[in-house]
DNA sequence: GCCAACGTTGGC
DNA sequence: GCCAACGTTGGC
């Protein structure tokens, strides 16, 4: 299964509200993208993903994943261009992983976090999601 | 709060 | 279809 990353300015969206949600989920409305949105379509069931708090925190803090496939974004209802994919939170990471870790650790160089700093939905491949999911303390890594 | 990076918009 | 202007993102 693929994996990806969600970016989120906690004063709009945090990790405590998107727990808080509860396993029904959310839509994940908002992205204005194409890249971003080309991602969401491209999404599975079950596709795990971190969740990052941009802006405050600058850290990986949960691991989320999709429980809806893409659909017109509610908040986009004039404009037929933007879809979003639901997710769910499954975990926190037991040691929140932050970005100055990810830029130092060599094997993370390659991430989208680092090269594609503004793409807010991203994909994170095998090798990276077990890593930081190492480094965030998680022994055992969902699939 | 500043500002660089960069994606999108819109005039031509 | 180019490209300048503009707006937004997000690290610092």
């Amino acid at each position: 299964m693929a994996h990806w990353l969600y970016k989120s300015e906690p004063s709009s969206w945090s990790w405590q509200q998107q727990k808080d949600a509860g396993a029904k989920g959310t839509e994940w409305t908002g992205v204005r993208n194409y890249l971003a949105r080309n991602n969401m379509r491209a999404m599975q069931i079950g596709d795990k993903g971190f969740f990052y708090h941009s802006n405050d925190g600058l850290e990986v803090v949960g691991i989320v994943e999709v429980c809806a496939l893409a659909h017109p974004d509610s908040t986009a209802k004039d404009d037929p261009r933007w879809e979003c994919a639901d997710i769910r939170a499954v975990r926190d990471m037991p040691n929140p992983v932050t970005l100055k870790d990810i830029k130092a650790n060599p094997k993370l160089s390659q991430m989208a976090l680092v090269t594609s700093m503004r793409l807010s939905v991203q994909p994170v491949t095998d090798d990276e999601w077990l890593e930081v999911c190492r480094m965030g303390g998680l022994d055992n890594p969902p699939a």
